[in-house]
Order: structure tokens, then C-alpha cells, then sequence
RNA sequence: GGGCGAUUAGCUCAGUGGUAGAGCGCUUCCUUCACACGGAAGAGGCCACAGGUUCGAUACCUGUAUCGCCCA
């Protein structure tokens, strides 16, 4: 491509439409365990087959894709196995919804109709989010994609469940669990979202049954849960109610009386009446008090949280009471209640007061604590292997600072309820022989229940008959598992497993999990308890945690608030390399990603910069090119060799430690500050000047350079720097598959960097005094440069030719005594002066203000400084080399103000004052 | 209630025991042959507050305040 036909303006979609293509038909990114070079493997979290690319993945993947395009450009043999999981609920939701549109239901069409349904839809709209995905040119393995419910991941699941059956590590029991009333499934702990709101704090009095006048009064924000109390408890130790220990108290609204009984666990004294009642049906706390105190359970709600009259009959609720309550939801319940032991004289006071509510994390329903039969995996023995590994380094989390959120969440985890009331999922593989369940399996019209003392056969194949009787009649579990649990398993079930592949032996275990914190427990700690127990190995070394994105006021991107930034729409606008530098640019650990549109805007105009340096370079590249060393090249490139050498340093090194941020930076800094602004600035006498004696040396300069920061901002910038490199002389198809570059330490040269500073600072200060003294930017004028340092008077002579390129000025690079001693503006910077010629028409007094300004800060520092040296306590106690330092600013700091005294009185004459 | 993190330029954020930094925004000047999605020059900060350690603290320690997140 010749460079006439690069537009002058950055065009993004064209170009990554055509390489995102390119990239795959060429199938750059698939990965082979016959390759050499060191594995390299990341597995994706895994996204929500009903999504769509939001920032958040766009940020995840971002960051996956750097790493994997640098290891890759490294050498290694990588591997980043893309997929999606089937996402149980959510997906089930949706497919209810379509049909509800069409008047159906899933009941209405039976449960494998059902499925089958979902398997279509799942064809048809189920992998918006893979094309997406490929869109962005992610650098995915496709050929491997996977999905949690495809066969081989079943497979996984069914080897998994079975075996931790048989080690005893998944039981089936009845216990309290969290139930969501809208999606009627059971949910485990961690997707209870618990949310604060305003309650109430009821107080009511419990009459004593040997002696009604004596009333025991307890708080409590959930009085309609009192009609499945089964205990009172108040503290041991509590002078004020201990005695009432052992007697009982009639419960308000029914017939029953309760025992009230002393735990010190359950009951705070300081808090409310220090006496609380006990409903082991319908909390977590009291259930477990009630284990305690063998406390019977009586549940009074039904799955779909309405008060239920055939649990509040067996709770003894008073009939009159049970036909105001039945069928209600407990928000229209609670005033009833309410109302009721007013009415009856039992509530003694209602406070205001703050309380926590649970609700469903995908459906943001209230959910209630329900008693039913349901499976866990016993967890302590798969958490202590996990700990381990944590504690003993063998997985690194990054930033560190997460490591004790989870030992913390991991020491105190609890049983994993792993079964959901729902049809999309992988079926539980237990059956029930009806024969010997024949009490156990009740069968009602429109449901099927296997209570808690049901003994399931569990197998991965369905049985043929039951082995303890010999019958056919066999039932199975209707339950599917938690999404979460074929998650758990994704780094070596994509891998293969059970079966022992070369994948499996290749790449696991994988190298880096990168992933948000908001699944931390949902995901990485289960992984590393599958991975430790059924592969023996951690499943990954290093999990890098990232930041979530917010918007730009720093609150969470959500539909409802209307603030969520589509990475489509933003890479429609800006081009996807710019929203990919900006999140990489953005994600320092710790801290939450505050995006902005302006944000992605300026690094569009970063990428519109380094397509206009590569115009520029290539309108220069006719003509020879001839490698010289390092060494005997020019002093513009041996700077920007040096410089090169330093960020290629740099960006290793901070990528290697996951600073996505800093890497970013170096290469902002570098690309536009530094050769842009500089060097190519720097070269272009040489350039522009036919047949100049530098000009083959130059122009291979500037290709090298070049050519290494695109390989060198390829795995932030894929397409732009592809599509830069086909149009450089280059050797190979594709920037992608090129080598990452390494430092040649024959480009360092401290000599250069430090003639370079001299440069910088000489041409600043001419640039300055044109503007103190309205020089227009093309007036050639003639300037003075010196030096305190003999060595680098001697330099600047050196360097005169460029100081004259760059400041537009002849250049006379003598010593400052020989200097006019009138009508000369003097600028100075740590030992280096300028002096600009005062014309007669000019107006000084910017100028002068500028020099009084300097004199005052001078003077300020020097003050500072003195201050420190005139102390004792410093210079008996500060290293020597601090202290000679300060000595030898004084002494610069001192010339300085001499100079700019000089200038200062020079300039006011002239003015007359 | 417990734990963690944050507090630095107008905004978003880096950073370090001894001269306070970037990007964006702002002001002024400039359409010069890579780029106005640009160039040049500027303005702008008691580094949240109070103690302590230190010769010296924005940085290390303790406490306070405000905000945020996680857990209960």
C-alpha cells in the first residue's frame, strides 16, 4: 500500500471487519498440544449463553487478550479456550417467557418438549455473544469453544457427581435453604443478595402459661413467622429472665405453648428484650438454635411464600386467625398479624429499624428460608486442599489484597445446596426405586415429592432395576444441579476430562484466571476445589482479579438507570483498539473502573496519531536503508533506540506483573511524547534533505523503531498495528504470529538520553521566550544557549544543528559570559541559560512578570533549602550524599537567581523603571 | 456489627522516606508540507483531618471523618 492512499484519519471499522476475518481464516489462534514452546493457557469465564457483550466482558476479555497476544508473540505455545455456560435459570426465564408470548407454558408442553425447546433456541439465538466475541477479534481458540451442557462437559458432570457421592461428599437432606418464591427453585448462600431496608422492630408478649399475668416480651422484624414458633430463647446468663428458663409460654394466635429455653449463641441481650422467639421453619439462626434445643420445625408458608392454611392447622393457628391469613403474601400478611396482636393485647411497641432482606440475584425477589429436601456437597473436606494451595502460594491472587477475602469466605464456608427446582440444567443422576420409597415418593396431582428419607440410587447410566429389590419402577430426581457446579469443573473439563487427553496433559494445569471479583466465590474457589480433588493439581497459578466497571459518576451500569456504556455502540464510534487501550489503561488494581466516553475519545485520537507517524513514515522511506550499529547512528536515534530499549523494558516488566495500566502508559508516553513529538521531529532535516549522508541510516532507523512498537503495542492495539505493519517493510503474513520484542542492550545509551535532556530543556526555554515576548512561531531569531558544566557547553556545540531545527532559531551555543549584556530576555533551567534578544517594538512586561515569578519560587526553595542545611539535626543525622546534593542546589538554585536578577534588571531598563 | 479499600490538579487516576506527576478539561497563540482526532506555551495542588515515628512524611504507624465494596 503506498502511502498517497492511507487516509489522513484513522478509519476503524474497515480495517478490523477485514482482519478479525483474516485472523480467523487463517487460523492463527488455534492451538495445538503438538506445538512447542511453553504452555500457555487461559480458559474464559465462561459467559451467560442469554447475554450479550457488555463492558464488563469487554474489559475481562480485553485483558485475557493482551496477555494471550503477548504470550503468544513470546513463543509460547498458548491456548485461550473460549465457551459459555448455560446459565440454568436466567436461560430457563427466557425460553418461559417466549413461550408465555405464544400461550404456552413449560408444563403445558412437558419437560422434554421443554428442553428441546431450549436446545432450539440456544441454536438460533444462544451464541449472540460468541459472534461478538469474534467480531472483536478476540484470539480465541474457536475451533474449541464449549459450551457447560455440550456432551463432554455433561460427561464431567455426571463423573463428578458420582464420584463425590461415593466419597460421601454429596448428601441429600432436608435442610433450611434459601428459596426463591418466583423461580420456585432453591438457591445456594451466596446467591442470596442481602439488601438493606427500612423495618420494623415488633415487641410482643408471650403470657406465661402457669401465670398469664406474667408476659414475656419478645422482639422481633418478622411477627407473622411467630405462628410456626416452636421455642422462646433468652440468654443464659441474663439476671433479668434467666429464672424463666424450662416454663412455657402460650403463643398468641394459637393454641400451642412453647418452652422457652436458654442459648447463649442465639439470644444478644443488648438487643430489643433481650428475649427472641424461635421459628426453625423460616430462619437460618433459629434453625439452627432448634437443632440445638431439638426444637421441632413447623413451616407455614407455601413455596410460593403465602401463608398456608395446611401448615398453619398442624401449628395450632387459631382457625379465625387462618382464614384472615391464607393465601396472602407475607408483605400483606405482616399488618394483619400486626393488627391481630393489637387487637389481642400482645404487641407492646413498634419501633423503626434497619434490617437486612435477602433476594434472588437473578430475579431480585424476596426470598424466604424454606425447609425442603435437597442435595449439598459437604464442603470442609474440598475448602482445606483450597486453603492450602492459597496459603502455600501454589495459586497467587492479584492483587494480593484479596487473598484474605477468600481464606476468609473459605474457612467459614458452608454446605453447597446444589440442586434447583428447575428443568434446563444437567438432571441429577440419582433414581428412586418406587418400591422401596414407596412412603417417600408422594405423588400429587400436579407434583411429585421425594422426601428427605427417600434412598436414591445414584448412577452415572440409569439403572435398569434397583439393587436391593430387584424392581423396575424406578423415579428420577427431577432436580438439576446449580450452573455453578459444570462451571466449577470448566478448566479441565473443556480440556477433555475424564478423558485423558494430550489437551489435559498440555495445558492444565492453565497459567492465569482473569476475572472479576463479583464471582470470587461463585467460581474461582470452586474451581480450585474440583481442580485440586479431581485432578490432584491447582486448575491455575495466577487468578488476576479486575476491577468492575461503573460509569462515569461511579455507579454501577445498570438498564434501569439508563448509565450503561455499550462497548458496541463505543467501538462502533471510536474503533475497538481505542476501547480496549482505555480499559487496559484504566485497570489499576483496586480500584473500579470509572468509564467515560471522553476516556475512549482520547485514545481514538491516540490511535489516529500512530496511523499519522506511520503516513509519516512512510511518505520518507524511498530510498536506501542501511543498518548501522547502534552505535554509529545519529544522535536522534541513538535517543530513541535508547528510548525504545526502555519502554520494551517497561511494558515486559508490567505486563509480566499484570500492570495492564502502566504497561499502557510507558506506551502512550513513548509512542506520542516521545517519537512523535521528538524524534520524528528530531529527524526530519535528515529526511527532507535529498540525498543527505544520514538519510539511509535514518530511514532504517526509523522502519526498526517503528516496526518494534507495533509488534511491541500489538497485544493492546491488534488492529491498528496489524494493519501499520502490512504497510512497513516487513518478513512474515501477519503481526500476530511475529516475536515480541526483547531488548537489544546495544540500544541503551545513557549519552544520548542525557544530550537528549539538554535538547528538551534548551528548546523549552527558547520555545518559552518567543511566547514571553510575542515571537511568532515562524520569526526566525538568533538565541543563546549555554552551561555551567563545561562538558555540556561542549555538548550543546554538539547539538547545535538540531536546537536550530527545532526552535527555529540560529543557535549560538557559547559560553553565557560572552553574552550581550543588554537587551537579552535570560531563561534558565538547572544550569542551562537561554538568551533571546529583546526587540525594540516588544512588550515586556509578560516577560517581566515571568522572571519575578522564577526569582519568587528561587527564592523559596532556596530558603527551604537553607533551612534544612542551617539544621544540626540534619546534617548530623542525614546520609552525606543527601546532604551534598542540597549543597550543590543551593549553589545551582543561587547562579540561577543571579541570572534571572540580571535579566529581571536588564529588562527594566529597558522599560525605563 | 465485622473486614477490606479509597481520600493527591476542575474531573479521572498514577506515584515516591529528601525538587508533586499523567490523561482529559481549561487559558493564550498557531491551520508550517504525518496528524486540528493536531502543534506550542501556560494556569491550576497545606497530597482528607489530627496525632506519632523520623534529621526529614503526601508516602510508615495510630486515631477521626467522608465515601465505596464485601460479609453477617
Amino acid at each position: 500500500m503506498a502511502a498517497s492512499q492511507l487516509e489522513k484519519t484513522y478509519d476503524p471499522k474497515a480495517v478490523e471487519t477485514r482482519w478479525s476475518h483474516e485472523w480467523l481464516a487463517r487460523g492463527y489462534f488455534h492451538a495445538s498440544p503438538q506445538r512447542s514452546g511453553q504452555p500457555y493457557c487461559i480458559v474464559i469465564p465462561p459467559p451467560n449463553v442469554t447475554g450479550s457483550l457488555h463492558v464488563g466482558h469487554a474489559l475481562n476479555h480485553s485483558l485475557q487478550d493482551i496477555l494471550i497476544r503477548w504470550r503468544r508473540m513470546q513463543g509460547r505455545n498458548t491456548l485461550w479456550l473460549p465457551g459459555t455456560d448455560h446459565a440454568g435459570i436466567a436461560t430457563q426465564n427466557v425460553v418461559e417467557k417466549q413461550l408465555m408470548a405464544e400461550g404456552l407454558s413449560r408444563e403445558a408442553l412437558g419437560r422434554e418438549q421443554f428442553i428441546e425447546r431450549v436446545w432450539q433456541w440456544k441454536a438460533t439465538s444462544g451464541n449472540t455473544i460468541v459472534s461478538q466475541q469474534k467480531q472483536l477479534g478476540e484470539s480465541c481458540d474457536w475451533d474449541r469453544l464449549r459450551f457447560t451442557m455440550d456432551e463432554g462437559l455433561s460427561k464431567a458432570v455426571l463423573e463428578v457427581f458420582v464420584r463425590l457421592h461415593e466419597d460421601g461428599l454429596i448428601y441429600r437432606g432436608e435442610r433450611l435453604i434459601n428459596w426463591c418464591p418466583r423461580c420456585l427453585t432453591a438457591l445456594s448462600d451466596i446467591e442470596v443478595e442481602h439488601e438493606d431496608t427500612k423495618g420494623k422492630l415488633y415487641s410482643i408478649d408471650y403470657p406465661l402459661a402457669e401465670n398469664p399475668t406474667i408476659r414475656l416480651t419478645v422482639a422481633t422484624t418478622r411477627p407473622e413467622t411467630l405462628l410456626g414458633d416452636t421455642a422462646v430463647a433468652v440468654h443464659p446468663d441474663d439476671e433479668r429472665l434467666k429464672h424463666l428458663i424450662g416454663k412455657q409460654v402460650s403463643l398468641p394466635l394459637t393454641n400451642r405453648t412453647i418452652p422457652i429455653v436458654g442459648d447463649a449463641l442465639l439470644v444478644d441481650r443488648e438487643f430489643g428484650t433481650g428475649a427472641v422467639k424461635i421459628t426453625p421453619a423460616h430462619d437460618f439462626n433459629d434453625y439452627e438454635a432448634g437443632e440445638r434445643h431439638a426444637l421441632p420445625r413447623l413451616a407455614i408458608l407455601d413455596h410460593h411464600a403465602l401463608l398456608d392454611a395446611a401448615g398453619m392447622h398442624p401449628a395450632g393457628v387459631d382457625p379465625a386467625v387462618i382464614d384472615q391469613l391464607q393465601g396472602l403474601p407475607v408483605s400483606k400478611a405482616r399488618p394483619r398479624v400486626e393488627a391481630l396482636l393489637k387487637e389481642r393485647g400482645h404487641l407492646t411497641k413498634v419501633e423503626d429499624h434497619k434490617m437486612a432482606i435477602g433476594k434472588c440475584y437473578r430475579c431480585k425477589t424476596v426470598v424466604e428460608p424454606s425447609l425442603s429436601p435437597q442435595w449439598f456437597v459437604k464442603i470442609k473436606p474440598l475448602a482445606e486442599p483450597a486453603i492450602a494451595a492459597v496459603e502455600e502460594g501454589r495459586i497467587r491472587i492479584i492483587p494480593d489484597g484479596w487473598t484474605n477475602n477468600y481464606l476468609g469466605w473459605m474457612r467459614d464456608i458452608k454446605d453447597w445446596c446444589i440442586s434447583r427446582q428447575i428443568w434446563w440444567g444437567h438432571q441429577i443422576p440419582a433414581w428412586y426405586c418406587l418400591s422401596c420409597n414407596a412412603k417417600q415418593v408422594v405423588r400429587t396431582a400436579n407434583r411429585t415429592a421425594v422426601l428427605s428419607g427417600a434412598s436414591p440410587i445414584v448412577s452415572k447410566t440409569a439403572p435398569a432395576t434397583c439393587p436391593s429389590c430387584g424392581g423396575t419402577d424406578l423415579y428420577r430426581d427431577p432436580d438439576v444441579l446449580d450452573t455453578w457446579f459444570s462451571s466449577a469443573l470448566w478448566p479441565f473439563s473443556t480440556l477433555g476430562w475424564p478423558d485423558h487427553t494430550q489437551e489435559l496433559k498440555t495445558y492444565y494445569p492453565t497459567s492465569t484466571l482473569v476475572t472479576g471479583l463479583d464471582i470470587l466465590f461463585f467460581w474461582v474457589a470452586r474451581m480450585i476445589m474440583m481442580g485440586l480433588k479431581f485432578m490432584g493439581e491447582v486448575p491455575f497459578k495466577d487468578v488476576y482479579i479486575h476491577a468492575l466497571v461503573r460509569d462515569a459518576e461511579g455507579k454501577k451500569m445498570s438498564k434501569s438507570k439508563g448509565n450503561v456504556i455499550d462497548p458496541l455502540h463505543v467501538m462502533n464510534e471510536f474503533g475497538t483498539d481505542a476501547l480496549r487501550f482505555t480499559l487496559a489503561s484504566m485497570a489499576s488494581p483496586g480500584r473500579d473502573v470509572k468509564l467515560a466516553e471522553e476516556r475512549i475519545e482520547g485514545y481514538r485520537n491516540f490511535a489516529n496519531k500512530i496511523w499519522n507517524v506511520a503516513r509519516f513514515a512512510l511518505m520518507y522511506l524511498d530510498g536506501p536503508r542501511v543498518a548501522l550499529p547502534p552505535a554509529q547512528r545519529t544522535f536522534p536515534d541513538r535517543w530513541i533506540l535508547s528510548r525504545l530499549a526502555h519502554t520494551i523494558r517497561v511494558v515486559t516488566a508490567e505486563l509480566e506483573s499484570y500492570r495492564f495500566d502502566r504497561a499502557a502508559t510507558a506506551l502512550y508516553q513513548f509512542i506520542w511524547h516521545e517519537y512523535c513529538d521528538w524524534y520524528v521531529e528530531l529527524i526530519k532535516p535528515v529526511l527532507q534533505t535529498p540525498e543527505h549522508p544520514d538519510g539511509a541510516s535514518t530511514r532504517y532507523t526509523l522502519v526498526e523503531t517503528l516496526e518494534t512498537t507495533m509488534r511491541l503495542l500489538h497485544p493492546f492495539m491488534p488492529f491498528l498495528t496489524e494493519e501499520i505493519w502490512q504497510t512497513l517493510p516487513h518478513h512474515g503474513d501477519s503481526i500476530v504470529v511475529q516475536t515480541y520484542p526483547v531488548v537489544d542492550q546495544a540500544w541503551d545509551s545513557p549519552e544520548a538520553e542525557q544530550n537528549f535532556s539538554l535538547v528538551e530543556q534548551a528548546v523549552g526555554l527558547v520555545r518559552t521566550g518567543r511566547v514571553l515576548l510575542n515571537y511568532p512561531p515562524g520569526q526566525h531569531i538568533a538565541c543563546h544557549v549555554g552551561h555551567d558544566d563545561s562538558d555540556r557547553q561542549e555538548h550543546l556545540g554538539h547539538l547545535q544543528q538540531h536546537l536550530t531545527h527545532l526552535s527555529r532559531s540560529r543557535i549560538d551555543a557559547s559560553r553565557p559570559h560572552g553574552w550581550p549584556t543588554t537587551r537579552l530576555l535570560r531563561l534558565i533551567a538547572e544550569g542551562l541559560s537561554v538568551g533571546i534578544p529583546v526587540a525594540e517594538d516588544v512588550d515586556l512586561q509578560k516577560a517581566i512578570e515571568r522572571l519575578e515569578k522564577e526569582i519568587a519560587e528561587t527564592d523559596k526553595e532556596l530558603q527551604r533549602i537553607g533551612g534544612k542545611l542551617k539544621n544540626t539535626e540534619f546534617t548530623s543525622k542525614a546520609p552525606p550524599d543527601v546532604i551534598a546534593e542540597h549543597h550543590e542546589r543551593v549553589q545551582s538554585l543561587s547562579r540561577d537567581r543571579a541570572l534571572l536578577t540580571d535579566s529581571q534588571q536588564q529588562l527594566r531598563m529597558m522599560l525605563g523603571v
